[in-house]
DNA sequence: AAAATAAATTGCAAGATGCAAGTAAAAATT
DNA sequence: AATTTTTACTTGCATCTTGCAATTTATTTT
């Protein structure tokens, strides 16, 4: 016989402190949150297929894990297409989009002291404007992220 | 006999790909890297004894080998006070003085975000001032990290 | 009905982090 | 000068996180 043991998913996360920078990492401070992000805001993706088919290569139970994370987190919701009850739909909430300064900053600084370390880096003719008008830029991924997805809510 | 092997340090970085954001991030996507940052430029620690007194309590060993990597790659860099050669002073190199931006929209986004899961989180009233004048106040971060920590070079 | 697809879960290997104790060199105290 | 304390580590081992391959379940397509 065997028996099912009900982990329980403990809510309450485990903070180190109470700075809100560490607070902050404690959540997005690993390998993959802000890499899910990321591929959710500027590469379109919001399937589990499309996450696993990344460049990046995130293996299947790392994602599953770390999207229900961000789930009960808020930083992204768990929906279904109307006629398909198999492909389930992962989108960027409104705290989860709050997070495009962090990864336009992110961006930038890579750009100016990261690429002289990687040597593949991909050069994006957008970081000049980005740049140029961070807060213009940020409120366009924004815009831009928001009319590609209304059409799911 | 002991044989001391010697580990050769890997400069060659391993990077998941050519995307700028996710190479940042194979750099400062971890539990460690940033808020080590962070105690450098907005709680002035620079020596071992400060980072290993601090309130978020990096062990020993994950201390020596982050400091290491962060000095690596140019972050950081490792002098010594003139009349003491017991003390290593850390200090914050323009590579990450350049992180600034990081950690203020890292903060403002705490703030927004994550304080209703933190029930302890600090509430600090510069964030206010913080949002309403961000480049201002990035400079002034830097230029006080400068100011502070000039006499050392 | 059979094959293919999406979204997982499981078991085990490998890597990162955590903890306690120990060490070496320098500095301070006696 | 000898002892103690301080600083910056290193080492060994436990645990937690991530990685990989195979399997599973439900759904959709052929």
């Amino acid at each position: 016989m065997q028996v099912k043991i009900n982990v329980h998913i403990n809510m309450d996360y485990k903070f180190r402190g109470q700075c809100p920078i560490t607070s902050a990492l404690d959540i997005l401070g690993d390998k993959w949150m802000l890499v899910i992000i990321k591929q959710m805001l500027i590469e379109d993706k919001k399937t589990f297929k499309d996450f696993i088919e990344s460049d990046e290569a995130i293996a299947t139970n790392i994602l599953s894990s770390k999207l229900k994370c961000l789930e009960e987190l808020g930083i992204i919701s768990k929906t279904q297409i109307p006629d398909n009850k198999k492909t389930n739909l992962y989108l960027l909430t409104e705290k989860g989009l709050a997070l495009t300064p962090i990864i336009v900053e992110l961006s930038i600084w890579s750009d100016e002291n990261v690429r002289g370390i990687n040597s593949i880096m991909r050069d994006s003719p957008e970081i000049a404007i980005m740049k140029s008008n961070k807060d213009a830029f940020i409120q366009m991924i924004k815009d831009n992220y928001k009319a590609k997805t209304e059409k799911y809510y």
